[in-house]
DNA sequence: AATTTGAGTAACCTAAAAGTTACATATCAT
DNA sequence: ATGATATGTAACTTTTAGGTTACTCAAATT
């Protein structure tokens, strides 16, 4: 099952391995080496975050390279649009009332 | 302690107050009447969603009106502009890679 | 003044998340 | 082939989040 994205960077490694990789792409190990967590932990995390569409895994060997996705952050713009609309609605509505005023003045 | 905020729109009960915030004003009874679950249950959604800057809470008499505040969604939006960023700066190398292509040819 | 209504809090329970260790597997180096 | 390295998986533990019920308090209603 894919978990949800809110659930995905509710954690803040998770969020900070995304930090990471937006510097450098990185692999597992290298991801580990800055974390205080063991290494499957991270393992875990990457699983979570690429099945949940904000990172893509490359495999070169035995090595796994972890870089950015942007699906993710994408279905988390259109979470936030939503919401967006409703303050500029919310924004039209108030210039409407000015707009009003001044009318009626 | 304020909850932080993607903890706080982790959980799907508190992404639908927020919608439903989004059609109407509700107090703490009206928004409990919408879900399963009991009404402190849905008084604690509305305090971490109010400590974390999603709702403002306005008081009239013993009732409480929970409208959309615009900051929690500020917060979000902050941390989705520095990838962005990341994206921006990729199209923007893949870009000058195309150009040099370009030129050399 | 007595009752009802809207809401917060405390104590508790349960389920799920995040971590651990131990083990398995595949690739690379020798 | 043998050993080392990079990683995944399983089983288990611990912590924490979200839910419940019971109780309290304050404002409205009668």
């Amino acid at each position: 099952m894919t978990p949800d994205i809110f659930q995905t960077i509710a954690d803040p490694s998770r969020r900070e391995i995304l930090h990471l990789l937006s510097r450098e792409t990185l692999t597992i190990n290298e991801l580990a080496e800055n974390f205080e967590m063991s290494r499957p932990a991270v393992s875990k995390h990457i699983k979570i975050l690429s099945q949940s569409g904000f990172i893509t895994i490359r495999d070169i060997g035995r090595e796994r390279y972890c870089l950015l996705n942007q699906d993710g952050f994408n279905q988390l713009q259109e979470w936030i649009a939503y919401f967006d609309k409703f303050w500029q609605n919310k924004l039209r509505k108030l210039e409407t009332v000015l707009n009003n005023k001044s009318n009626n003045a």
